[in-house]
RNA sequence: GGUAUCGUGGCCGAGUGGUUAGGCACAGGUCUGCAAAACCUGCUACAGCGGUUCGAAUCCGCUCGAUACCUCCA
C-alpha cells in the first residue's frame, strides 16, 4: 500500500467533525493513546478500547505508514475515591510492595493483549521510569505563570490559563469553565487548598504512610495522574504530535487538563487529532460487579458466568469488536457472541477456500468481466470503509459480500473462467491482508486441531467410517460420528469426502 | 441537577434528506442413507409525539429510555 493513493479520515473530537488526515511529516505518524492504570487485572471494556486502537495502529502501518506508537503504563499518581494511590492501596491490602502490585498487572495486561493479538507498542513508558521529565514539566509551567505552589503541592491555575488563551480549555471536552465553577459552588469540598475548584493538582506533597514517593524543588511527593501522558508524549513525540488516543471516559477531566498541561508548558498544542473510543455494554447496560452485570476476559474464555450459554475464543471476542465503530457503544450479549462466533469461523473457511482456488495467469487478457467489476468495487469499498474513520463495520460488510463470490467460484456457480485469475489473485490478497494485518485476526480453527499425532489418527479415523460409508454400514459409520461428537469434534460429510472441526 | 452522546427489524450492528448495509436467528429450497455442514432464496426496520420539506429513519422541538463525564476522588 501507498500513502499517497488513499484519503484517510478521522473523525476529530477536538474540532468535533471528520477532517481528513495529514500528518506533521510526510510518511510518518506519532500516536499517543493512554494506556492502562495497572492495580487490577484488565477489564473487559480495556480490551475494546485497546483493541480499537490497534486496528487503527494496523490500518496505519498498512497504508505504509512508519508509526511511531507509544502507549503508557500508569503506574502512580491514580488516586481513587479516598485519595489514596491505586497502587499503595493493592499493597496495603495485600501486603506487598506497590511495584509487585504494578508488575503483577503489568504482565497480567501484556498477556491479555497478546492473547488478543493486539501488536506492542512501540513504545510503552512507565510514569515511574519519568519522575524527572514530568518534574521539568511543572517548573516549565510554573516559569510560564500557570501554576501555583500551595504547601509543597503545584496546582495548575485553570482561570489563569483560560482567560489569557482563550477557546483552548474545554474545547475537547465542551465543557464551559463558567458552568464548571457554577457547579462546584454548590457542593464545593472543604480540603481544598486550592485557589479555584477548576485548578487540579501537577504534584502532591506526600502524607505521613504515602509509599510512592519521589523528592522535588516543592515537597517530597508525587506527580498528578494527567501529568505523566504530557510528559511522556513530548519526550517521545515532541511538543506537537498527531494523534492521542484513549477512551471516552477519559475526555474529561483527564484530557482537557493534558491539553492545558502542554499549552501551559510550551504555548503548543499537544495532538493534532484526537480519537475516543466508545464503551462496552453487557446486555444493555454498563458493566457493573456489584450489580452483578460483569463478566471478566477470563470468564469469557472460560465460558464459567451464569451470562454465558458457552466458552467463546479470544479471536470471537476481536471479531465481535470488528462488527461495530469504534466511537459507537457496543452492547454484549451472549446471542451476539454466538453470531460472531458463527461468522468468524465462516470467515476463516471462506479464506482457506479462497486460497486454495486455481490461479492460471496464462489467460490473462486485460478484460473484465461483469464478475470483475462487482469483486474490484467491493474491494475497493471494503477500503473506503477503513479510510472512513476505520470503519470496520464496512469493510467486514464488503468481505461477507465477497465471501459470498467466493463461494459460487468454488461451487462453480459462478465458472472460473468467468472471473480473471488477477482479480482472484487480488481478491486473495485482499483477505490475507484485512483478516490478518489489518483486523488483526488468527485462525484459531487451524491451530485447534492440534498436533500431527491428532491429524493422524483423525485421518485413519474418517478412512475407516468413509469404508463403512460404502459399504452402507450406517450403523458404523453413525456410530463413530456419534462418538466424535460426544469428544467435541464434528464431522462435516461433503462431495469430496468428510472432514472435521472442534466444535 | 448540569453537560454530551445515543435509541435501527427476533438479536448484534453500519449508514443516511429520496437507492438491498452486513452478520446471526428464522422460513423455504439444493445437496445428502439420515443428520450436520455448505450453498441459494426469502424476511425491509429505524423509541414515541409534533414540526420543516415535493419527500425524513436521516434536519428541528418536546417526551420517554440508555450511556459517559461533572474539576486529586465519582
Amino acid at each position: 500500500m501507498n500513502t499517497t493513493k488513499r484519503t484517510l479520515k478521522i473523525s476529530n473530537t477536538l474540532s468535533g467533525k471528520k477532517e481528513v488526515f495529514t500528518p506533521l511529516h510526510e510518511g510518518f505518524v506519532g500516536m499517543y493513546v493512554c494506556g492502562p492504570t495497572v492495580y487490577n487485572n484488565v477489564h473487559l471494556g480495556n480490551c475494546r478500547t485497546f483493541t480499537s486502537f490497534d486496528i487503527i495502529y494496523r490500518y496505519l502501518l498498512h497504508l505504509g505508514y512508519r508509526v511511531r506508537y507509544v502507549r503508557n503504563i500508569t503506574d502512580v499518581g491514580h488516586l481513587t475515591d479516598d485519595g489514596e494511590d491505586r497502587m499503595a492501596q493493592g499493597a496495603r491490602i495485600n501486603k506487598i510492595e506497590p511495584m509487585e502490585v504494578a508488575q503483577k498487572y503489568t504482565l497480567d495486561f501484556h498477556d491479555m493483549m497478546r492473547t488478543l493479538n493486539n501488536l506492542p507498542p512501540s513504545i510503552e513508558p512507565r510514569a515511574t521510569g519519568h519522575i524527572l521529565e514530568q518534574i521539568e514539566m511543572v517548573q516549565r509551567i510554573l516559569e510560564r505563570g500557570y501554576a501555583y505552589e500551595r504547601n509543597g503541592s503545584v496546582y495548575f491555575n485553570t482561570r489563569k490559563f483560560a482567560q489569557e488563551n482563550p477557546g483552548v480549555y474545554g474545547r475537547l471536552s465542551g465543557r464551559v469553565l463558567d458552568e464548571l465553577m457554577a457547579e462546584s459552588r454548590s457542593n464545593l469540598k472543604s480540603q481544598d487548598e486550592k485557589d479555584h475548584p477548576a485548578d487540579f493538582a501537577l504534584w502532591m506533597k506526600a502524607r505521613p504512610g504515602d509509599l510512592m514517593v519521589w523528592k522535588s524543588p516543592w515537597s517530597v511527593g508525587f506527580p498528578g495522574w494527567h501529568l505523566e501522558c504530557s510528559a511522556m508524549s513530548t519526550k517521545y513525540l515532541g511538543q506537537t504530535f498527531d494523534i492521542h488516543g484513549g477512551g471516552g471516559d477519559l475526555k474529561f477531566p483527564h484530557h482537557e487538563n493534558e491539553v492545558a498541561q502542554n499549552h501551559g508548558a510550551c504555548g503548543c498544542a499537544p495532538a493534532r487529532y484526537w480519537i475516543h473510543t466508545n464503551m462496552l455494554q453487557l446486555n444493555g447496560a454498563k458493566m457493573s460487579k456489584s450489580e452483578g452485570n460483569y463478566i471478566t476476559p477470563e470468564q469469557l474464555f472460560s465460558g464459567d458466568s451464569p451470562l454465558l450459554s458457552k466458552a467463546y475464543s479470544p479471536m470471537v471476542l476481536r471479531y465481535y469488536f470488528l462488527q461495530a465503530h469504534y466511537a459507537s457503544v457496543l452492547d454484549m450479549t451472549d446471542e451476539g457472541l454466538l453470531a460472531a462466533e458463527k461468522a468468524y469461523r465462516k470467515m476463516m473457511e471462506v479464506n482457506k477456500i479462497l486460497q486454495q482456488l486455481p490461479a492460471d495467469t496464462t489467460v490473462y487478457d486485460g478484460s473484465e468481466s461483469e464478475h470483475d467489476r462487482a469483486i474490484l468495487r467491493h474491494i475497493e469499498e471494503a477500503y473506503e470503509g477503513m479510510d472512513d474513520d476505520f470503519n470496520t463495520a464496512i469493510a467486514l460488510a464488503h468481505l461477507n459480500e465477497l465471501s459470498s463470490y467466493v463461494h459460487k467460484i468454488a461451487n462453480q456457480q459462478i465458472p472460473l473462467n468467468d472471473v480473471s485469475p488477477w482479480v482472484i489473485e487480488r481478491l486473495k490478497a485482499t483477505f490475507r491482508a484485512f483478516l490478518f494485518d489489518i483486523f488483526g485476526l488468527k485462525d484459531e480453527t487451524e491451530s485447534a486441531n492440534g498436533s500431527d499425532l491428532v491429524e493422524g489418527l483423525m485421518a485413519l479415523i474418517l478412512d475407516i467410517r468413509a469404508n463403512a460409508r460404502a459399504q452402507k454400514d450406517w450403523a458404523t459409520s453413525d456410530k463413530i460420528r456419534d462418538a466424535l461428537a460426544a469428544l467435541g469434534i464434528a464431522v462435516k460429510d461433503g462431495k469430496e469426502g468428510a472432514t472435521w472441526t472442534r466444535i
